[in-house]
DNA sequence: CTTGACCTTCCAGTAACTGTAAGGTTTACA
DNA sequence: TGTAAACCTTACAGTTACTGGAAGGTCAAG
């Protein structure tokens, strides 16, 4: 199949695809007599790993880590626990940071008349020392 | 004073406050005989406005728009009140997104053993088809 | 007078792509 | 048979918001 149909059963783009296959993560595609690329079941599968540990959350590196431990028949099951846990943590961290700032917002916005005066705590909040 | 006391003061680094003037977010610090920036506290101020824009999940071109909204002495305070109304709907998407994964990790991770063992539901859940 | 801590500019690199250009191939249809 | 749309290719630039580093000028202390 051409990379635009495996594109679609992936999930990635096809510029996604071939970003992928410069920077080696994964194998470069074999290719037809007219030098399209093509995938088999096993490269679209692979594809597909990539699209959803991207989905939930890993960088390429971690989800390079994860695929070649899901290729490798001696890995150690700790190892993608290790990594699942370790993500994990991390954003639960990025999720707190990011409904404190949610508070603010709400906070500022709830002490903004929001009308065509230029009286507005929003601003006076950003300017102010501390917070 | 010198950019690396309006960076102590600002919260930014002295990096961030040259690239800022850079990018034309602030306007160009008047400079000493040395040709050293000078910054005083009305430009520290605007560093300081910026540096808790972007804490609160503003990126540059927002905290730029709201920035020339507290320059303006015409402004209508509804303009910030929607563009924080704005950021905050889009935060809680970003939340629930979030939370989306880390539920999803959580049960990946619950449901690999860790062991020295190659059996792993992660990996298993990240080859699948549909999740 | 030299050492260290400043400051300057400029260029490269980061993450993970996306956009665009310029061109070759394939397929459908009139 | 011609041609236009819809593929495919590579290569390079742009994105966001900086950070790091090199090469070199300036300043304050001892």
């Amino acid at each position: 199949m051409n990379i635009s149909e495996a594109a679609k059963e992936s999930g990635l783009s096809a510029k996604t695809i071939r970003y992928y296959e410069e920077i080696a993560l994964i194998a470069p595609a074999s290719r037809g007599d007219n030098g399209y690329r093509q995938y088999d079941q096993k490269g679209v599968k692979e594809l597909r790993f990539l699209a959803h540990a991207r989905e939930v959350g890993f960088d390429l590196d971690e989800s390079k880590q994860l695929l070649d431990l899901s290729r490798n028949p001696e890995r150690q099951s700790g190892h993608a626990r290790d990594l699942v846990m370790e993500k994990s943590r991390k954003l639960q961290a990025r999720i707190a940071q990011l409904v404190a700032m949610q508070k603010q917002l709400l906070e500022m916005a709830s002490r903004c008349r929001g009308d065509e005066g230029p009286e507005c705590a929003i601003l006076e909040d950003l300017a102010a020392v501390e917070r």
